[in-house]
DNA sequence: CTCTAACGCTACGCTACGTAGCGTTGTTCC
DNA sequence: GGAACAACGCTACGTAGCGTAGCGTTAGAG
């Protein structure tokens, strides 16, 4: 990274960096805008003149260090597809920034703005890559006509922020492939665990 | 109901009644301490007497007044008991008191103790009950050998919180249906929308 | 080297938290 | 009926964080 040549953009990256090293050090809720402000040495004043609310700050923040997983490889079946991208968002999310994700998914009940960012930038792209690879598994002849890839990608991935965010299960190794052989595989000979 | 008899009692009713109206009126963000004191004619300290925290209260509330969907029909088959139960639940999730244990939901992300409620008196129950009916279907013949109910019904489940909470798309009538046929239905019959 | 945009600093009023101290009242029990 | 006490109400306090106003200071473009 090269360093800001103005002064403002000095501030602005110093302020970006603190929103994110309190985010990971003390949780969503120790971040505030005076907190930002004395660890950033960027004066509070000036935070406002740049961001209008705290969750602003730190979705900025995310956008730099944080990369949707949108990419698939092709593994030459639908089901192999969807369990390498579930495996990948399921290991994401268990990383430090993963659960700063999943703080600011909460925190965006309350926050339209931030709702719209985070669903522009990760939800949708992750979702419309996976109801194309569901598609292209209806194509291929692997799943029915009949199939509804937005209900079931939902399913699927809804499956994963609910034991997340809600029912606080854990997610073991094996539940990418579990998941994908119950909701997917018509004949649910998938391994159990 | 009758009216509380003693003093104490008295004044937890008015508490937890005014936290309940509170909510409902002006979301969870609304509901403090110091509101709920003026709006009940409790003083602060004494409702500190009584609650350690916000949550506390509004959980107390909640089970005053919000009956967990637990029970289920016998439509005959797997698929109509389950479309049914979702109905249900996307039902009540669509009240004025469901969106606000939406927001407790959120709020749990937060609060362990809150977290541990809403899972042991909401979510277990009506999980448990749910995978009773996909064992039975499996009994049946209705579902094969293989089927994981507790993965399907998180898959199920899953899919209406997530629409719900996070990625904030609402959720049709025809949802419940839909969402079992393209889950459960091995044929992946059912109707589109 | 000047000029101005942008920053830093101090201070303010507001809301909410959680606690302490003390006066007041409802209830129980004799 | 009256005493005793448990529980409530009230006032006040210190803390944190919000968002804004006013004004001094400085970086950096031209």
């Amino acid at each position: 990274m090269t360093p800001p040549s103005t002064r403002s953009e000095r501030a602005r990256a110093a302020v970006r960096e603190a929103a994110w090293d309190l985010l990971l050090d003390r949780g969503l809720r120790a971040v505030t805008i005076e907190a930002i402000a004395e660890r950033s040495g960027v004066a509070k004043t000036t935070i406002y003149r740049h961001w209008p609310t705290k969750n602003a700050i730190v979705l900025d923040a995310l956008r730099e260090r944080f990369e949707p997983t949108v990419a698939f490889g092709d593994t030459g079946s639908v089901l192999g597809d969807l369990t390498q991208q579930l495996q990948a968002v399921i290991g994401l999310l268990a990383t430090e920034a993963g659960v700063a994700y999943l703080s600011l998914v909460v925190e965006s009940w309350y926050d339209p703005d931030l709702a719209t960012g985070l669903v522009e930038r990760y939800l949708d792209r992750r979702r419309t890559a996976a109801i194309e690879v569901v598609e292209r598994g209806v194509e291929r002849g692997e799943l029915s006509a009949g199939t509804d890839a937005g209900v079931l990608v939902d399913a699927l991935y809804g499956a994963l922020y609910y034991r997340l965010l809600v029912s606080r299960q854990p997610l073991p190794d094996t539940y990418a492939s579990l998941l994908v052989a119950q909701v997917l595989d018509h004949d649910r000979s998938g391994s159990r665990d």
